[in-house]
RNA sequence: GGCGGCAUGGCCAAGUGGUAAGGCAGAGGACUGCAAAUCCUUUAUCCCCGGUUCGAAUCCGGGUGCCGCCUCCA
């Protein structure tokens, strides 16, 4: 039996209960990318949540159907093909080949289909010739409109009085300023596909609701995007999805925050400040993008600065080195054997281990609290040091830290954190830390050879100049008893 | 102008009726040849003013500030 949860809807504006239109299912559609750009790290986080999101849903034993489309017919795509002199959903084609690679690369599973509307139009045309015959659009020169007032409950997504829109465009054949296209008449210099109505494209908003009803359903259980997609693409989908089809369109609207620069402003191609998910990953490690997004709560505002990736590597850091301390323990006494022997710090580690899993569930139950349980999984985190500190610990805490591993395999299921090895994270955080800060590899090893040999002197003198020789190029030297290792400094000094 | 949202310690951020999770940064301590990592200690009357309540960051009213949408935008 999937586990029930709990989630804000934008169209009551509270944390409803769930319930499915089908028994232990969910059929979830997400908005996903106009393919004209790579995409940035505010489309990242989208993609992020909502990623997360139904692999929780998964691991919590839901059938999920998760739909996420491309446009790859719009103005703005033909806009740039036309600039680069190519044809437009080729150029659209490219742009999905660079999201996928983004995407995969950021760890995100690929959705259970992913349409386009270029291969939609037969859904998309039947739409619209549903609701031209039911009175709820009209065609006007090869252009079909959607006529607002035919749909009394147009606004109830967004909350918007038609009457109190400001209508700046005066645009021949339409007949009311809120009304929108459906189907684009054929303008020179665009592509265009046969239609009752003539020769032309499909508008924005219809596309959702065709390729929604074509992977789901009539009804959706979630319809997710960002929340700039309120108004107008989400309610004009409603108005489409049911006038054309008498059914409720979708039962729980869930909207993601937008990034916000710390000077306040929304990250978006128009205010050209954007930072690319492909650059940001060059320099810091996916999953530092995931723990940067999953800290704070998926509809909150999240601040982007310089500090951000920096600072998410830093504690995902350190979530590493405590599972790579949790499994160095070994030991095989009964559990109660070992918390009489190392005391109080052993009773903790295995008691917040054991009460992890029902803790996150609880946060993520609760419109998906990923903020919350990562605050769970940090003061799991330190208690597993605080434990390793202890001099038996190695030797005798295996079975007191057991229930921590689980938990972080868990964390990696759910969230997609600490889902490498150590092995691999340290040495990707090297590879792409180097590599943004210029330095070579080779340098930094040949120095560390250096100053192994000025250590084996007893050269303090020699040592320690190099050590603050690395510490100007960020690299952090760990003396241990087993020889020097080394690390790049995640953060700064400020 | 209309609609919606937010305001918690130096910064970020959970928490929606019972006296404030977590992270980053800072300070002190343990540890270290020196460091790093780690651990310990340390910083909040939760924007302001009223109200409801035995009790509010949390509910209600008013105010101030910020943001998003109303044109493409995750």
């Amino acid at each position: 039996m999937p586990a029930p949860f709990r989630i804000y809807n934008t169209l009551s504006r509270t944390i409803e209960d769930f319930a499915p239109v089908k028994d232990g299912h969910v059929g979830i559609y997400v908005c996903g990318m106009t393919v004209y750009d790579h995409i940035h790290v505010g489309h990242a986080r989208a993609m992020v949540v909502f990623d997360a999101f139904v692999r929780y849903l998964r691991h919590r034993e839901w059938d999920v159907t998760f739909v996420r489309n491309f446009t790859d017919v719009d103005d703005k795509i033909i806009k740039r093909a036309n600039e680069v002199g190519k044809d437009p959903v080729a150029l659209a084609g490219e742009f999905i080949g660079h999201f996928h690679d983004d995407v995969g690369a950021l760890g995100l599973a690929n959705p259970d289909h992913e349409p386009k509307v270029s291969e939609t139009i037969d859904g998309i045309q039947a739409m619209i010739g549903n609701l031209v015959n039911s009175g709820h659009a009209y065609e006007q020169d090869g252009t079909v409109w959607y006529s607002v007032e035919s749909f009394p409950e147009y606004g109830k997504l967004s909350g918007q009085k038609v009457e109190e829109l400001r209508s700046p465009d005066e645009v021949p054949g339409k007949r009311a300023p809120a009304d929108f296209a459906l189907w684009k008449a054929v303008k020179p210099g665009e592509p265009a596909w046969d239609s009752p109505w003539g020769p032309g494209r499909p508008g924005w908003h219809i596309e959702c609701s065709a390729m929604s009803l074509g992977d789901i359903g009539e009804t959706l259980d979630i319809h997710g995007g960002g929340l700039d997609l309120v108004f107008p693409h989400h309610e004009n989908e409603i108005a489409q999805s049911e006038a054309a089809n008498g059914k409720k369109y979708v039962n729980y609207w869930m909207h993601n925050g937008l990034l916000t620069m710390t000077s306040g402003q929304k990250m978006g191609k128009s205010l050209g400040n954007v930072i690319n998910v492909r650059d940001a990953l060059s320099q810091f490690p996916a999953e530092s993008l995931r723990l940067y997004y999953l800290q704070s709560h998926y509809r909150s505002p999240l601040p982007w600065g310089p500090e951000a990736l920096p600072e998410a590597l830093a504690m995902l850091g350190r979530l590493y080195e405590a599972r790579e301390n949790a499994e160095a323990m070994g030991g095989s006494e009964p559990v109660e054997q070992v918390i009489s022997g190392l005391g109080e710090d052993a009773k903790k580690v295995f008691e917040l281990g054991q009460g992890f899993t029902s803790r996150m569930y609880g946060a993520l139950d609760s419109d998906f609290s990923t903020a919350q349980a990562l605050g769970y999984l940090f003061e799991l985190a330190r208690a597993v040091n605080r434990l390793a500190n202890h001099k038996k610990a190695k030797k005798r805490g295996g079975p007191v830290v057991a229930p921590a591993l689980a938990a972080f395999a868990s964390v990696a299921e759910t969230l997609g954190l600490m889902a490498m090895s150590s092995a691999d994270f340290m040495a990707e955080v090297k590879e792409k830390r180097l590599a943004a800060m210029g330095v070579s590899h080779d340098a930094v090893e040949q120095l560390l050879t250096d100053r192994r040999q000025a250590r084996a002197d007893k050269d303090w003198g020699r040592a320690d100049e190099i050590r603050n020789q690395l510490d100007e190029m960020n690299i952090v030297v760990m003396d241990r008893a087993d020889g020097s290792d080394w690390k790049v400094r995640l953060v700064a000094a400020n």
